[in-house]
DNA sequence: CGCATAGTGTACCAATCAGTAAAGTATTTA
DNA sequence: TAAATACTTTACTGATTGGTACACTATGCG
């Protein structure tokens, strides 16, 4: 096997980051050929299929990256509650508190939806799934914690969104803060009921 | 003035939904021009500037609506508890349950975000402000309103995301009646003050 | 060494891009 | 009706797009 200077897996970090600033459509071949170092040639060497073929390594790698990172722990961990704590310490620092684009949510959003669709909804579902498995063992009904997960899920890509509106990752982590409260065991009902919570509780900010 | 078939308003419609389906960069003036049925020579006629000032148009336009079906009455509702409901029926209506996408938040979250920064700030702001506004009318706390109002909003925007990426509806209008209860006056135990109360409008505690 | 394989650089392609120019047609206004 | 204005059509830029072809160099292996 001949290596010369470069090899794929060096090209996939490049390429996300490219593929989150401009988009699929955005990115185009110059620019991803500046992002990575590489021509033309070696790109499709490398992807013989082109930017579809880019993307779907940058997705496959996305997905490797939150299985080990997010999902595995939320699915596996003993500490349930400390495996939600770390999810979100986790993303805030992966998403760079709303600075960095989610490639995945971004993808949806874009009519390139379809190229991709079945990547996209494997993401989204085994992150409310094993969300949602965490919150289970945290004593929760199964029902409630479907719902509070795909709620959590939502929370974040849309205070990406929003952040980045704003230009402002306060509103990020002040999501993030949100969904502190509402996932952790405390907020459960069981060991204090939501309607009896002191109202000065919910706001630890500024 | 001179008016044969078209005006430039009757344009903005069909111009806002290839933006939303295509993206900014994803737009092409040929796909344009076929969704408009409008020829080059007749967009440069009506817009000189091309995409940018057609992308400005659509987001006067979003603006207007947004501010005569959404805002006002959320600032100027004599009923907030009314108003907050309001809000989340035509936020639903028009973003058709998550199939259509927020070309604002699009727009935030792609590299264009720079050339309409302005407008996307706009949008949010004073989305969330009015919001708070209706939330301190219904008796909250000045801080937590405002914390509510962000949440909600950024829910909204990921609520679009994860039900486009879930290719579901659905995902879209259980987040949406999460935010029924979260912003109702019944939630959170507030006791809303008499000066606040607008009379007989009060729905009783739960 | 020498050959196969892996990776690279460059020139090229047809298609499409945003944008321009200008001639032509419709419509209003005077 | 005639001139002015509003709009449309068409043809045309030069640049850039994604993608191909192929000669080229570097490297590993026998």
């Amino acid at each position: 096997m001949a290596r010369m200077v470069a090899e794929r897996s060096d090209a996939i970090a490049s390429l996300a980051e490219v593929f989150r600033e401009h988009g699929y459509e955005g990115a185009s071949l110059a620019l991803i050929g500046k992002a990575t170092g590489l021509g033309k040639g070696s790109l499709y060497h490398f992807f013989p299929k082109g930017k579809e073929e880019m993307v779907r390594a940058v997705l496959a790698e996305i997905d490797q990256w939150f299985e080990d990172s997010v999902y595995s722990p939320l699915r596996e961990g003993t500490d349930a509650n400390a495996a939600v704590t770390s999810m979100l310490d986790e993303t805030t620092k992966y998403f760079r508190s709303g600075r960095r684009v989610c490639l995945v949510g971004a993808l949806a959003v874009a009519n390139t939806r379809d190229l991709f669709a079945q990547a996209i909804r494997g993401y989204f579902i085994a992150w409310v799934d094993a969300l949602q498995s965490a919150l289970v063992r945290q004593g929760r009904d199964v029902e409630q914690a479907r719902l509070l997960s795909e709620d959590a899920v939502l929370a974040i890509q849309g205070a990406i969104v929003l952040s980045r509106a704003l230009d402002d990752p306060a509103v990020f982590e002040r999501a993030i803060g949100q969904l502190h409260k509402r996932l952790g065991v405390e907020a459960n009902g069981i060991v204090v009921p939501a309607t009896a919570r002191p109202e000065g509780s919910i706001t630890p900010f500024r």
